[in-house]
DNA sequence: CTCTGTGCAAAAATTTTGCATTTTG
DNA sequence: CAAAATGCAAAATTTTTGCACAGAG
């Protein structure tokens, strides 16, 4: 099992290719945002809690600029934002499949629900609007089972 | 055909009489505010948009009193507020049937579309999450017939 | 008359922007 | 070196709140 640091590093390395091939600059802020969105750090994060987690590693990063790392990584299809029927935005890293959320109305405890449980629906919603379908946002509010 | 009058009165007196039955105050600024979300006066509006309309009426009334108001009309599901992407919220009145939003990334039209597209959606939902399912806000981005 | 709702102004919360400086390629 | 990114502070946007006054029941 490798020391830590490697994970880090893989993690970051891995950041910086899809970077570059991109065209877009690599710098140190990029990464260390990039490495506070990682999934196991949990997700859902707005800017705010981001930029508190980025700080432990590098305290100079700015508020500012993780909003505009955000948008960049949102445009560039490497996270997503969503909206969980607060009033912020929160961000997620763009996972292997596409996912929506089940959130709790007590403890806001958020499952995800993965895009097959949706059955036919994109095509059932294309039939009925006439609209040619790219993206979706679903979010479902409810109890969890520890909550009901 | 009634005169035009008859149709606001009628409004709201229905409105007078849900605010009363609920144990609310019956005030001209929510009266107002009642009607001028009126589906047809076009639905979808922000708080802004929403005062601005109702100043048309009584310019007296403030934007803090409509936000008061609508929170107010979702808290006694009379209205439902939705995000559909932007960064402020959204106000309808709640309608006879629940719905959700196709909303066209190029011009903006947005397609309502009926609950009983979704199938056994919820049901599914449900089974996978394990959550008691309430509310829930479903919106999906494409482009309209007319954009594609 | 009492309690709720409103107007107002001020603040809070979230996100964006202009500009000088630093960093990347 | 040139172009792009960052830090900072200031502004813009959206929503909330405290308080004195007005209006509903």
């Amino acid at each position: 099992m490798p020391p830590e640091g490697i994970h880090v590093h893989g993690r970051q390395r891995e950041a910086a290719d899809l970077l570059r091939s991109r065209g877009l600059r690599v710098t140190q802020q990029r990464l260390s945002i990039w490495d506070a969105l990682a999934p196991s750090h949990g997700s859902h994060l707005s800017a705010e809690e981001l930029t508190e987690r980025v700080r432990t590693d590098d305290p100079s990063v700015h508020l500012a600029t993780v909003y505009r790392t955000l948008d960049l990584l949102v445009e560039q299809s490497l996270a997503t934002r969503t909206n969980l029927g607060g009033d912020r935005a929160y961000y997620e890293p763009l996972a292997e499949h596409l996912h929506h959320h089940v959130v709790c109305e007590r403890c806001g405890a958020i499952a995800h629900l993965h895009d097959d449980v949706l059955g036919g629906l994109a095509e059932r919603v294309r039939e009925a609007s006439g609209y040619s379908l790219g993206s979706s946002e679903l979010t479902f509010y409810g109890l969890c089972e520890d909550c009901s």
